[in-house]
DNA sequence: CGCTTGCAGCTTGCATGCAAGTGTGCAAGC
DNA sequence: GCTTGCACACTTGCATGCAAGCTGCAAGCG
């Protein structure tokens, strides 16, 4: 029994937990994350039938936060609830697939270009970010080395979601959050395999460098051909798994 | 009392109702939209405190659907809810409607460019498209005329949404949808005055013409300046009602 | 043998009961 | 008059019970 209720944090470990600034730590949002997971790094087969009452056993809740879970994921197209027969897993689509591409481009050259434009290599919260972004790129230039690709793909995400944070908007973060969901899933179709890291982490460090310059044509440029070659590498995906996708 | 579960329509009136494309009416989206609309138009105050029983007395429903929508407005950040006090609905943040118009210009313009790119009067889609843009557009000369801004308002979403049909991304289009609220709600602070209605007009018209003529330079140029003037209108708004944003 | 029909077992949608946490007002004591 | 503590009313989070719909299968009929 994986129980997911038992990760809650006790009410009142001893005093107050500051309740406004702890975003709000309820069954459903730690069943949503769960599922979520499952889902992204499919655990969970496209395509396949799940029931409330199942997940909500196995996770040792009861149905109401697993169907609440459902909901959101419903709404962000990994779920797709049909009334009196279950919730079926999304199917790998390549139509969704280049829509979330577009829109995640699209946001992402317009904060980058912005952060591009406000660096200041004075600002403390800047160098903070630098501090940051160098570290996550040394680190993922080890993980090519130990081809540990699951980690190569989570401290690609950091790397964005560092720029990204300098933006502070946090519309647009939490909806690149969202389509990253259907990006990310066809990479884990092939995660074990090596394919283009050294080349994305290059265009990590071109990136970094444009950005630095306050050069926001060059990084708008570098950052379109960065998610290029991340377009045309999920391309080869679909061609070599092409039965799976609808 | 307003019922809203009285607005569902009977299971089976007299034979099956295509139940995979209808996209499921469920009494939780039903109360999402009724709060998503009291809260967007400025029914409910900015600040002020809702409480799921209230709500649910009101409309004649039980509180779980009520929960589930209030779940679903807080994620769109137009409700935040404070775990054993009530929902607070959120407050006109000038920084939000900031990051909801970067958003949007951003989406926008892209999907706009798509539009402009692939316009192709042979084509029956866009046929159809052209005449329904048309409509929209003398239906919404004559609002300026009768001085119904509610109206205007509604048909300048409309004119927006024809051509972000267009571009066929459900994820964009549901994006919009989303930032939108922050943006009009901005708007129902003046609903009742004139502002800028023939200027914006015009700007649908250079849109349309630019479209046309697959002119993506300039669709996306008359876009800008489209969205830009909207914006001024917006810093009036703000300059005017300073008390009221936080 | 093929077709229909009804039933059983599943599913989700919704209502409701219970527990736990928060704020408020009043009363008692200083 | 002021402070302090407590009880109560009210809130949401979650579990559970009930109703209604969908699917599949088996029995019965032509």
């Amino acid at each position: 029994m994986n129980s997911v209720a038992s990760q809650m944090p006790k009410r009142r470990p001893g005093g107050k937990v500051t309740p406004l600034l702890v975003p709000r730590t309820t069954l459903d949002t730690l069943v949503y994350d769960e599922l979520r997971k499952r889902i992204v790094t499919l655990v969970y087969r496209p395509g396949s039938l799940i029931s409330e009452v199942a997940v909500a056993e196995e996770l040792g809740v009861s149905r109401t936060p697993v169907h609440q879970a459902f909901l959101q994921l419903s709404h962000e197209d990994l779920l797709q609830i049909l009334p009196q027969r279950g919730a079926l897993v999304a199917e790998l689509s390549i139509a969704k697939v280049k829509q979330a591409q577009f829109v995640r481009e699209s946001l992402e050259i317009s904060a980058f270009g912005e952060v591009a434009k406000a660096w200041n290599a004075a600002d403390p919260v800047y160098q903070e970010a630098e501090r940051k972004i160098l570290d996550i790129l040394r680190q993922q230039e080890g993980t090519v080395v130990s081809r540990d690709y699951l980690a190569f793909t989570q401290l690609d995400v950091a790397f964005h979601n560092v720029i990204l944070d300098l933006a502070g908007n946090a519309i647009l973060l939490s909806f690149i959050h969202d389509v990253r969901a259907h990006l990310n899933r066809v990479r884990y179709l092939e995660l074990q395999e090596a394919h283009h890291e050294q080349e994305a982490i290059d265009g990590h460090w071109k990136i970094l460098d444009a950005i630095r310059k306050n050069d926001v044509e060059r990084t708008t440029e570098e950052l379109r051909l960065h998610l290029k070659m991340l377009e045309e590498f999920r391309e080869e995906i679909f061609a070599r798994h092409r039965e799976i996708f609808v």
